[in-house]
DNA sequence: AATAGATAATACATAAGTGTATTATATCGA
DNA sequence: TCGATATAATACACTTATGTATTATCTATT
């Protein structure tokens, strides 16, 4: 099964009438697109029994993984890729079923300080073990080395984007 | 400049406080989550001007890159990657532009035809030379060996994620 | 030919995500 | 110390995306 081949036949016949157009940048933006939505989907699946979804889990586990289980919206939104705008509901969720707790930062009274609660540390505890099974399905035909490759040209791709809002 | 530290710092912390966490693919999924963001949003940019956004983009270069410039909402939502719900909505829209056309299908009744009007092939082609800036610019710092490279670990990784789906 | 079960597309309600404006606080320079 | 500018978070309206149910049509079996 190749779910890519619809996508990549339409590529090359773009490419013929059109010989400018770059295959392999779009070949690669598109896979990343395909990947992504099925990562999502996946992850949607494997959590909706603990009433939370792929981006609840993300923010959960930027909490988990920060000193303290403790930051603010700012950063979270860094970590986690999300815009500002959609941190507040978000994080307006996870307080809502007591996952996370909201408190005044007192260094930076603009600040919110973001904690992640016992329950929300009970809840990660629990659903980490089908999500570690997820995640080495999901990579199980790679191998180490293809694996570490991987990280790094998506690291160098992903750094050149960082560099081209500069430009343009 | 390094957008991705934040998150790779917390994946980190989450091995050593949750040692079966598999870091390299949870690495893996967070770049591709970042890069698709980023990608997404630098077309979105480029694409405004012509009053369509990327995923209306991704269903006309679908159709585009079609024999006949014509294919079937269902045909659409494999090369697109989006979910059939969401084609019709996205295709209400390019009608609604002109950019393409509905018309029912002779051979089975159950289905539409969507065909490329020449507003819609001209709007293409007039955006084209922009969006091939764009994915050059993002590609710039990728040799062609590291694409091909890339664009062969990607598949390999998207062939598991089809597979997957049998398991679990 | 009639029925059962698949497939194609869409409608509708709801969820998820974003842009922009707003409020509050902090910082910097005169 | 004042005022200008920057930063942090959020509110709100709007856009984008999805799940589920529905309608219509097709296919296969009898």
């Amino acid at each position: 099964m190749n779910s890519f081949l619809p996508t990549e036949q339409r590529l090359a016949i773009t490419c013929r009438l059109y010989p400018a157009f770059p295959r392999e940048p779009a070949v690669l933006v598109r896979l990343i697109k395909h990947i992504h939505k099925r990562v999502h989907d996946d992850a949607n699946a494997i959590l909706k029994p603990w009433g939370i979804n792929h981006p609840e889990y993300n923010i959960l586990m930027m909490m988990y993984g920060t000193e303290g289980f403790t930051l603010n919206p700012s950063q979270l939104a860094d970590a986690a890729g999300e815009k500002s705008a959609n941190i507040t509901r978000l994080t307006n969720e996870l307080c809502d079923k007591a996952l996370i707790e909201r408190t005044a930062d007192a260094e930076d009274r603009r600040k919110v300080t973001l904690t992640l609660t016992a329950k929300g540390l009970a809840l990660i505890e629990s659903f980490l073990p089908d999500i570690c099974d997820l995640l080495a399905r999901e990579t199980a035909n790679l191998q180490s080395g293809e694996m570490a490759q991987l990280e790094q040209l998506l690291k160098k791709f992903l750094s050149q984007l960082d560099n081209a809002a500069d430009q343009a």
